[in-house]
DNA sequence: CAGAATCCATATGGATACTG
DNA sequence: CAGTATCCATATGGATTCTG
């Protein structure tokens, strides 16, 4: 199936493709997954990519987390500059939390995420269901 | 900043926003995350894009990752169908990997990771430091 | 409401040694 | 060459309780 638009390469091909990254991880690709990568960072940003919207909304939008899951990955996003958060001084305390500008520049990124889900999940669990029952 | 292109919404909105997913995880965002959200399964797609390349060419084009884990994550992206394994009956073994039909689909989403990564790596590192060194 | 703090189980991943 | 197998440290994540 996967014939010819996977060349196999020699070594010396292999060399003349490489690029040097300048980059402190072994390629940047791995940095964007360290960014997004985690268990529930991607959903948390695709909910904001609509808006934005306050702690217990969030955590209505993805039943499985718990508070202090979204606690964290918040505050990883945070750190990261992909997520703004505005405490309003208020009683009881209310918190927003926004896509950043750059935060927004992953948007396009989510996105294909979400239509490749959409599109494959079906081939995915087919392929996991046959393994585990056999 | 980032001011009206994130409107603040209502749970009445929000509400109108939701799609139901038909799907086992609450997002489909998850799944692709799940299939190529790995420490290195993106790395490792990434390569494969380039075309097939053997165990070993992968191993030295990926620094940081260990035997181990080199197969461990080669397993599951085959496992998913993301990926195509071909072993050739010779001495000494000659293993071949590849990206399937499927996994190909992913090159964009690949490619637009390495970018934003090489876009954005200054940015993140930058606050990184900046908050690891107060 | 939006969390912080604590405790604990499991998953993840590295190092090393061995093999067909 | 391309793995397996084993051991072990740490990271990740859930459940629960408490608070400004």
């Amino acid at each position: 199936m996967s014939d010819q638009q996977n060349p196999v390469l020699t070594e010396a091909e292999r060399k003349a493709l490489d690029r040097k990254w300048d980059c402190k991880l072994g390629c940047p690709v791995e940095l964007t997954l360290e960014v997004i990568g985690g268990r529930w960072k991607g959903v948390i940003m695709y909910h904001l990519t609509k808006g934005t919207l306050r702690f217990g909304q969030l955590k209505r939008l993805i039943p499985g987390i718990t508070q202090r899951m979204l606690t964290l990955q918040l505050r990883e996003l945070e750190a990261d500059g992909l997520v703004d958060r505005t405490v309003y001084p208020e009683v009881p305390p209310r918190v927003e939390y926004a896509l950043s500008d750059v935060g927004r520049t992953l948007q396009p990124i989510i996105h294909a995420m979400l239509e490749w889900g959409i599109e494959h999940q079906d081939y995915v669990y087919g392929l996991r269901g046959r393994n585990t029952a056999s």
